[in-house]
RNA sequence: GGCGGUGUAGCUCAGCUGGUUAGAGCGCAGAACUCAUAAUUCUGAAGUCACUGGUUCAAGUCCAGUCACCGCUACCA
């Protein structure tokens, strides 16, 4: 048995959240973790929201709330919309708030300085006066040194794709005040990244199997790493004390620097709730951790670079132990919206409050783990959801729980029927082996092929279908009613199996096909059945009445998902 | 500009280190069946694997170039 840790990436607390975040990196994780728990693995989920940074600040000056109100609203958004789709971390906190955090952060700190990673380095900024921040490049306006546009950023400019240094920007201006800024000279850390590189993290990079898309990316990026400042001059952050750099005055950690650290001190948030404010080094010092960080592929050069250089950085602590690198970074590429990208800005989006009130969220979470983005960027179509929700779900799936279970309502006892011996053999061989091929759908998920797991999920649906088909128990009711019900009776003992294969992926209507089995109890707590041979193949006592029988899964209409979809050309005529 | 990704049946996508007639789901056509949420099952049609050239006994799968779309380009998080 292993230990799993398992992270989603921090979503950043100053907006909602869309189906492209939830399919990239916290659908995936809750499948992900439900199904370890259900093989008897120790999993541990966490996550919470990144609450620091420039950009927060801006967004709460501009409401005139202050910062922790801010991202106390985008957090509880944020958790109401994990609800929702079922996504259950062990603690979902945030960085401006889980009590370690700033210790935790500056021990790394101090520990990757003391070690010689970091390093000094002055230059000339751009301050902005009235605010009373030295701006990101791309908070800079002015004309173009290039072509002389003039409103160019000081990243780049629209006008002619020039890459631009903000310092030579002609005339510029703050773009949140339009004030004029001055340059100032300023000190900061840089974290050595080519030194931790060349020690470890490249042959650790190297070393592991990585997802393609992942692989192709941080190769290439390895050859060409540079140092990156992580402190700022700002208020909102985890602030230094002046002793631990040199003296220097209002400086606190860049925000990618501390964010990562979260989820180190969001475990220990959660060992201390659980009575033991040590425990988290049982996950973050010990080989035998698996750390598994479910991320969008923006997230790749942190998770697989950054990071893990901060991790090995540290060093051994006074009692010789040392953090452990991640595992696996499952990281999925981005998904789009009907041809587009999905922007909260321009009313291209699914607003998942909206959402949840018209659809199903179970059937939501299956369309997104068969559509999600694993190899390379996808899509939200909603002809697709409708495909899903109908001929998947409801078809296949819940007209099968249907088609046995009224027939047995309606013509045996509303029982689990007895199989006779007489037929048993025959019935589970044919059944088992002759009507398509049964896999067990965690097999994938464990590594990592999501949309491959939910696929054998219908097509192990699929296989009762063919085995009523082929052995046609409206028939056998007339010419011998005890094979009959020795058919249905096996059909039944593998409803119950796909009552278990349906709980990562639709926990709730896993849950409610169990019920209506008229089992007791939760199914998710049982231990995964795996597949069923001949030995084990049923599960259900014979006699065991059933529960109100009712469909599984609503159709979705044409009209409705019409609406939909010209809702979505509405805000964006031209794509 | 640099780097990376993608381009496979009408649609959405699989195809690891190159190897028999290129796959799945949906959609479509035909048939069977009637227990079931008009569901199910069977059969079938459909692809010059973006284009060009190259390596090889053999390429969707490797190399070069072209075209199209997308992403990243680090003090943005």
């Amino acid at each position: 048995m292993s230990k799993y840790l398992v992270t989603s990436a921090l979503p950043y607390a100053n907006g909602a959240i869309h189906f492209g975040h939830v399919v990239g990196a916290y659908l995936p994780a809750d499948v992900y973790v439900r199904t370890l728990r259900r093989l008897g693995e120790e999993v541990h989920f966490i996550c919470g929201t990144d609450e620091h940074g420039v950009a927060i600040t801006i967004g709460a000056d501009k409401e005139g709330v202050s910062y922790s109100e801010y991202v106390a609203r985008w957090r509880g958004e944020i958790e109401a919309t994990f609800a929702a789709f079922g996504i259950e971390f062990d603690l979902f906190s945030g960085t401006s708030t889980s009590p370690r955090h700033a210790e935790f952060s500056l021990e790394f700190f101090e520990r990757l300085r003391d070690g010689g990673y970091l390093q000094k380095q002055t230059s000339e900024q751009l301050y902005c006066k009235s605010c009373d921040l030295f701006l990101a490049d791309r908070y800079v306006i002015g004309g173009c040194p290039e072509c002389g546009y003039e409103h160019a950023r000081g990243d780049e400019c629209p006008k002619c794709g020039a890459w631009l240094d903000p310092l030579k920007l002609i005339s510029p201006t703050c773009k949140i005040c339009g004030e004029e800024p001055e340059r100032r000279d300023t000190t900061h850390f840089f974290l050595d990244l080519p030194k931790l590189r060349d020690e470890a993290v490249g042959e650790w990079f190297n070393s592991k199997d990585w997802k393609p898309n992942v692989d192709a990316f941080v190769r290439r990026l390895l050859e060409d790493v540079h140092s990156r400042p992580i402190t700022r001059d700002m208020r909102w952050g985890v602030e230094l004390p002046s002793e631990l750099v040199d003296g220097e005055e209002g400086k606190v950690l860049y925000v990618w620097f501390d964010a990562p650290i979260g989820y180190v001190s969001m475990t220990a948030e959660w060992t201390a709730q659980q009575g033991d404010p040590e425990g988290w080094r049982r996950w973050w010092q010990d080989p035998e951790t698996r750390l598994v960080h479910f991320i969008g592929k923006d997230n790749i050069p942190f998770h697989t670079l950054v990071f893990p250089s901060m991790l090995h950085g540290v060093g051994e602590d006074e009692e010789g132990r040392r953090f452990v690198l991640p595992w696996q970074v499952p990281a999925n590429e981005f998904y789009n919206l009907e041809g587009g990208k999905f922007s909260t800005s321009e009313g291209r989006t699914i607003p998942p409050s909206e959402f949840v009130e018209r659809y199903d969220t179970e059937v939501a979470r299956f369309h997104l783990i068969t559509s999600m983005p694993e190899t390379s960027d996808s899509e939200w179509r909603w002809r697709e959801f409708q495909a899903t929700a109908n001929a998947g779900l409801a078809d296949t799936i819940g007209n099968l729980v249907t088609r046995v279970l009224r027939f047995l309502d309606k013509h045996f006892e509303g029982v689990v029927p007895e199989i006779d011996e007489a037929h048993r053999e025959r019935l589970e061989g044919l059944l088992l082996e002759e009507c398509g091929e049964i896999r067990d759908p965690a097999v994938h998920i464990k590594d990592f092929h999501f949309r491959k797991g939910a696929e054998q999920l219908l097509a192990n649906a699929a296989v009762a279908n063919v085995f009523i088909d082929r052995t046609a128990p409206w028939k056998l009711r007339k010419t011998d009613p005890t094979e009959a019900a020795s058919v249905l009776g096996t059909c039944c003992h593998y409803l119950a199996w796909i009552a278990h294969w349906m709980t990562p992926f639709m926990p709730g209507k896993a849950q409610a096909l169990w019920e209506m089995l008229g089992q007791r109890g939760d199914v998710a707590a049982l231990p995964w059945p795996g597949t069923p041979s001949r030995d084990t193949w049923q599960l259900l006592t014979p006699g065991q009445g059933f529960g109100e029988i009712a469909g599984l899964f609503d159709k979705l209409d044409d009209e409705q998902i019409q609406v939909e979809i010209e809702k979505l050309e509405a805000s964006s005529p031209t794509s």
